[in-house]
DNA sequence: TGTACATACCTTGAATGATTAGGTATAGTG
DNA sequence: CACTATACCTAATCATTCAAGGTATGTACA
């Protein structure tokens, strides 16, 4: 069955969601959006990614979750933790070396 | 032990063994050297990063080795093939995507 | 002579984590 | 009544990085 962890992906769908929620609390549905949109449309993932993601970071007490029922449905959202503030710094600086890193190697010798 | 698929780094060897290879031929242990040095010490790779990686370009038929003799020691020499250089491409632009999309949601809302 | 380090190749084992493809159920629209 | 959007979820796959080992030669220095 199809790809997994396809080049460059590892690391980001945390990256992001963590990103997202440190903003303003969100549920996942939603999180299948917005990362398409803030991303122009460059990245989509979908729930398959997303709710796994939502599950490991609460579990890991980087995300706090509460039911909310909206118009019958059920919305679970998340909140960031201070821990996962501390997580989504880590992992801001290790997108910032590692970018930094793959950049600097393209760039040397001039790339078009 | 230790950790496996770091954060970001999925790809990130091949794309950058390709990088060093499209401008000219190394052998292994020079690629580790030459890892650290492009990226401004961003990025190491052990040698037990490259070489499968290189096993694996190889089988894929994106890289050809020769084997040079020199002081004694033998060094395995790989260059890029024109299929190598495709998969560089792509990779190339899967990079440009995923990285533009980074920066992209990151920057949103102002970032330190 | 011994000993340490750099060079140069290699493999194994483990763990991780994204993806596809399913599945459930309700609300709204034609 | 059918179809789409919303909203949640799990299972199975499998590719890939990494640490930690291993082999062997050359060089420097006491």
């Amino acid at each position: 069955m199809g790809k997994t962890n396809p080049p460059f992906m590892t690391g980001v769908p945390e990256l992001l969601v963590l990103r997202l929620l440190s903003q303003r609390e969100m549920y996942g549905y939603e999180l299948v959006k917005s990362v398409r949109v803030v991303t122009s449309e460059a990245i989509s993932l979908g729930e398959g990614v997303i709710y796994p993601v939502l599950h490991g970071l609460e579990k890991a007490g980087a995300l706090t979750a509460k039911r909310k029922p909206v118009n019958g449905r059920t919305r679970v959202y998340y909140e960031v933790t201070p821990l996962g503030r501390e997580r989504l710094d880590r992992l801001n600086s290790d997108w910032d070396r590692i970018s930094a890193g793959v950049d600097s190697a393209l760039g040397e010798a001039g790339r078009v």
